[in-house]
DNA sequence: CTGCATCCCGATGGATACTG
DNA sequence: CAGTATCCATCGGGATGCAG
């Protein structure tokens, strides 16, 4: 892997694409940034995104500790996703990524 | 493609996701932040990414608008990559991502 | 020097059916 | 409801060789 040769040890941008990097991953993270959902709720939320590729990118942010995974032992069953501390602490990037976006989006409309 | 079912019209969040996915973007970015960079210059600075992926996308940046490329019709030939306008505005993300990542890294460092 | 073309491979993404 | 299992398609990434 990469290091980041202007700095010694890992590089924290190549940190962050790694986390990101999945076609869905951001999209997750900005659903569980408005609130706790239940996994039938983000499938609602995000209708492109197969089941079994939900539940693989959920498991693999829930891996790098930024996502939460609370299972009731119920029946019928449930589970609720939510952003773990670290989790919370992307929100701030999240949204200047959001509004950046929005920027952007106009900035390429007006061009074509 | 997915819509943002928050909004109207495309999801600023996932131009961003579409933009920035691509295991390398980010670190380009990053690199060429830091001023106008040659080819050579950026196959230096990122010695884990092959020739062609770093050809492909700087192509596809070059598409986004984010990157420009300035071909020089000399002998040797001399090629210089920039920021465009768009991709300057960027850079604050990538400072946010960066700091983020930095604290990222430390915690979970502390945690294993 | 720059970077395209080709070929290859593993990873990622996706559709469908089935299960506790 | 919330998955797992399976199979398949596509894409990203990489090595090598060639060309302007």
């Amino acid at each position: 892997m990469a290091k980041f040769h202007f700095q010694e040890g890992t590089c924290p941008v190549l940190a962050v694409q790694n986390l990101i990097t999945g076609k869905w991953k951001l999209l997750i993270l900005w659903q569980l940034s408005q609130g706790t959902k239940r996994f039938n709720e983000l499938q609602k939320l995000l209708p492109d995104i197969s089941q079994g590729i939900l539940t693989h990118q959920l498991r693999e942010l829930e891996q790098d500790r930024l996502v939460h995974r609370e299972v009731y032992k119920e029946v019928p069953p449930k589970v609720e996703y939510s952003l773990t501390e670290i989790g919370q602490s992307f929100i701030p990037v999240l949204n200047v990524v959001c509004e950046w976006g929005t920027v952007y989006l106009s900035n390429i409309k007006s061009l074509n």
